[in-house]
DNA sequence: AGTGAAACGACCGTAGA
DNA sequence: TCTACGGTCGTTTCACT
C-alpha cells in the first residue's frame, strides 16, 4: 500500500496496453501488440515493468455473493488515537478488504465482507472493541451499482 | 452489476483456482493444474465457467496516484427520490469507479478518481446538481492501507 | 527500447471414459 | 466432468539494431 506517487513514465503505448488487460487480463500479447502497433516482446517488456513497478497488476476479481458472502457493508469509523496505528489493527482483519484514511467527519473508512447478518454484528462488536476506536457508523449495502477498473486510460 | 445470488456450484477445487489467479491472473492453466491436481484442459473449463458465469473476472487493476490520479474521494449521497434512478445517473459518470446503495445515514456511496483538487470541487458540485439528490458529503482519501481481493478462499 | 527468428511451452478442440 | 492427445498459437530467449 501506499505507493510512490507521480510516476509519469507511464506514455500513452503504456496506457492502450492497460486499457486492453482491464477488458480482458488475459489477452495474448500477441494480440495486444497488435491492438497497440508493437511487436509481442516489446508488449511483454512494458508489462513486466509495469507490473513490476506497482502501476498495474492482473488479478482474478470475485463476485462476493455469488461466493456465499451475502453481506458487505462500508464502516466509518472515529477515531481518538494515531490514525494509522488503528488502521493497522483493522487491516489485519481478514473480513476487511478495503481501508482507507479520510479526511472528514470519518477518519477512516473500511469495508467488510461476510456470510450473514449475524457475521456481520459480531464485526461490528469487534470494531468498537479496537483500541482507539471512538465510534463506527455502519452502512450496510443493498445493492452494487458499479464496479470499475478501467478509469485512468482514457 | 446486480449479479444471481447464492449460486453454490463454487466447490473447493475451483476455490482452490480462484485463489492462484488472485496471486497472478495470468498463471498457466497447466501450473494451476499442478497446484490443484487436476489436468489442465479442467482448469480451463472451470475457469471458463467462472468467468461466464461472472462469478470472477480477471483484469489488470491499476495504482491511481502512479497513473497520475491524485485525488480520491468516498461520496456519501442522501437522496429524495428514487434511489436507483438517481444511482444511474452517477454510474454514468467516468470519474466514478465505485457505487453502491446502501441502508444507513446515507443512501448511495460513490467512489470518485479525479486529479486534482480543482478537478475534485468541480465534480462535487456537479454531484449536488443531480436531479434528486438532496446532499452530498465528501471524505478525501488521504491514505490507502488495504485493498484485498483475496477473500472468500480461505 | 525496439525487432525478428527459432525452440519451447501453453492453449484449444475433439474424442473418449 | 474429467483425461488424453495433436495441431496451432503464444511465449521465451537471444542476437541484433
Amino acid at each position: 500500500m501506499e505507493s510512490a506517487a507521480g510516476n509519469h513514465s507511464v506514455d500513452d503505448i503504456s496506457k492502450a496496453i492497460i486499457e486492453q488487460l482491464q477488458e480482458d487480463g488475459r489477452r495474448s500479447y500477441a494480440a495486444i501488440g497488435k491492438a497497440v502497433g508493437l511487436s509481442e516482446a516489446a508488449v511483454r517488456q512494458r508489462v513486466q515493468k509495469l507490473t513490476d513497478s506497482g502501476v498495474m497488476q492482473i488479478v482474478a476479481v470475485t463476485d462476493p455473493l455469488q461466493l456465499g458472502f451475502a453481506r458487505q457493508a462500508m464502516l466509518g469509523i472515529k477515531v481518538h488515537e494515531d490514525v494509522l496505528a488503528v488502521a493497522s489493527r483493522i487491516t489485519a482483519i481478514d473480513q476487511v478488504d478495503y481501508c482507507v484514511v479520510t479526511a472528514g467527519s470519518f477518519d477512516l473508512l473500511a469495508e467488510v465482507v461476510c456470510e450473514n447478518d449475524q457475521d456481520l454484528l459480531l464485526l461490528v462488536n469487534r470494531f468498537r472493541s479496537i483500541p482507539g476506536v471512538s465510534s463506527t457508523e455502519t452502512f450496510m449495502y443493498l445493492s452494487l451499482r458499479k464496479q470499475a477498473y478501467n478509469w485512468g486510460t482514457r
